[in-house]
RNA sequence: GUUCCCUUCGUCUAGAGGCCUAGGACACGUCCCUUUCACGGAUGUAACACGGGUUCGAAUCCCGUAGGGAACGCCA
């Protein structure tokens, strides 16, 4: 033990009731860089207090998603529903210092107090009715619930360090509960109890929080203990401005998975949505953590951007690893044979600098997955139905099967450009473009060359063989 | 209703009083490259919400207005 520990603790607090948000996943990632950053621990913390809602399978699902962003956290996870002994004796000790006290009003009774409240035009409230009431008055039978005394007059001011300074008055402030009748702790008394015990010392959360946190400070300071420093983000919206909902599309981070996204584009996007450094955009999360300052995140909010968030993907396929992408077609498409997935691989290189994310990149994939007969699209069907593209057909047919069978594409290459100057005053599209279609059954593809090579002779006459007949059978336009 | 927060190109943002005839990125347009589609390169369109101050000077500071958001539970 050296010096008192004064190095930063943060943490992210999600309640276990749905998946994963996606601003709770760039908040996560906020306290993350943060931590880093200063050199101090980065904790989790499941606030599963509301047994009715909380589920083991929520708990999964978020540790889950933020494991596949690549968020690690210090220990153990700390669950809040197994900490009630402790919030429930700070509660009483505040009483006993004369800090809070017992409420015996019912709930009904409260009810008609706030009706009151929003009638006048006012704050609801509790009227304070037991603040400075002899509990010996209190009726019998009746549990009472412990709230904190509030201050009355006076401001209160919190500097966030997003946010700048924020006051409000104390008469905006209520007596609210810091334990129920059933002596289980409210939310507003839990975090504080355990953001101090954890030791933590940047809160970093959504700015739907920032009134709590002047309802906080008041419990941190009863206790005579020191507020940690607080930044509110602003949350994220959909693209249309509203609040993030199901009709947008993505909402949960484990969604972004399924639509084909790459964790570390992921992050790099959410990072960048709200935080800047300079104009850095592309960037990993460790790059980020060393540039981290919360005073860089900014106040307002933001919209998702699905179209920036591809085209940094498409960032990530390019410098991703085969092997990896090849794996993850292959677990999207499903199971196939080792033949189609050495194809796969071979080929990955010229297939993931076209493909933004994985959905399309397993599209594009079928070069190498599908077998004969398959299908033309549109426009290859269109391609293979013209009258020089037949006699095209087996002019290449003739030339690839004399091809020696290594197979290289400049060979393939070579002699298509041959049949393309021998017959087609030199117009390469003429020969190319069928033989795409035929290889493909699309009319965009990578290099037909290369991609001819990496199917392997073989393969390749075999598909022409099929387009020939195919041709025949539905025969052509004459010109 | 009350309190609090926010407001730079369509979107994400740079900008901490003069470096701003406001920069970058995505998207979009045009061109180049090219056997296709992409990539890449070049280039263009496009913003300080509005109104008052303060100041020699304001996107930057202050005050209003408008618009947006959040919070006001014995939910978290």
């Amino acid at each position: 033990m050296t010096a008192p520990d004064k190095s930063t603790v943060t943490r992210f607090a999600p309640s276990p009731t749905g998946f994963l948000h996606i601003g709770g996943a760039r908040t996560a990632l906020f306290n993350w860089c943060y931590a880093r950053h200063t050199g101090g621990k980065f904790v989790l913390r499941i606030e599963d207090t509301d047994k009715a809602r909380s589920t083991p399978d929520a708990i999964d699902a978020i540790i889950r998603d933020l494991k596949w962003l690549g968020i690690d956290w210090e220990g153990e996870p700390v669950f809040q529903s197994k900490r009630d002994a402790r919030h429930a004796e700070v509660a009483h000790e505040l009483v006993k210092a004369g800090k809070a006290y017992f409420c015996y009003c019912s709930p009904e009774e409260l009810e008609t107090m706030r009706a009151d409240a929003l009638a006048k035009g006012e704050q609801p409230r509790y009227n304070r009715f037991w603040r400075d009431r002899d509990p010996a008055t209190a009726p019998a039978g009746v549990k009472p619930v412990i709230r904190i005394k509030a201050p009355i007059e006076g401001d209160s001011v919190i500097n966030d360090l997003v946010q700048g300074e924020v006051r409000v008055a104390n008469s905006q402030l209520d007596d609210m509960i810091l334990l129920r009748s059933d002596g289980s702790p409210t939310y507003m008394h839990a975090v504080v109890v355990d953001d101090h015990d954890m030791g933590i010392t940047h809160v970093v959360r959504g700015d739907d929080h920032l009134n709590n946190a002047f309802r906080q400070k008041l419990i941190f300071e009863a206790m005579g203990w020191s507020v940690p420093e607080f930044a509110h983000v602003p949350l994220i919206h959909g693209p249309d401005g509203a609040k993030l909902s199901k009709r947008h599309g993505a909402q949960a981070a484990g969604e972004f998975k399924e639509l084909g996204y790459l964790p570390e584009a992921v992050c790099n996007y959410l990072l960048r949505l709200g935080w800047s450094h300079g104009d850095d955009e592309i960037f990993t999360k460790e790059q980020a953590s060393e540039w981290f300052e919360l005073t860089n995140i900014n106040a307002a909010p933001s919209r998702l951007d699905l179209k920036k968030l591809d085209h940094i993907n498409a960032h990530y396929m390019k410098i991703a690893d085969d092997a990896r992408l090849t794996d993850l077609v292959l677990e999207r498409v499903g199971a196939t044979d080792a033949a189609h997935k050495d194809r796969l691989l071979k080929g990955m290189h010229d297939l993931k600098q076209r493909a933004a994310t994985i959905v399309q990149l397993a599209s594009d994939a079928q070069l190498y997955l599908k077998d004969t007969p398959f299908e033309y699209d549109e426009k290859a069907s269109h391609t293979l139905h013209d009258h020089d593209a037949h006699h095209a057909m087996h002019y290449i047919y003739d030339a690839l099967a004399r091809l020696g069978a290594d197979f290289k594409d400049t060979d393939i290459e070579a002699a298509l450009k041959t049949i393309a100057n021998e017959k087609y005053e030199g117009k390469l599209a003429k020969v190319m473009m069928p033989f795409r279609a035929a290889l493909a059954g699309t009319m965009t593809s990578p290099p037909i060359a290369k991609a001819a090579e990496v199917l392997g002779q073989g393969e390749v006459m075999n598909r022409l063989k099929y387009a020939l007949h195919w041709m025949h059978d539905h025969g052509h336009h004459h010109h």
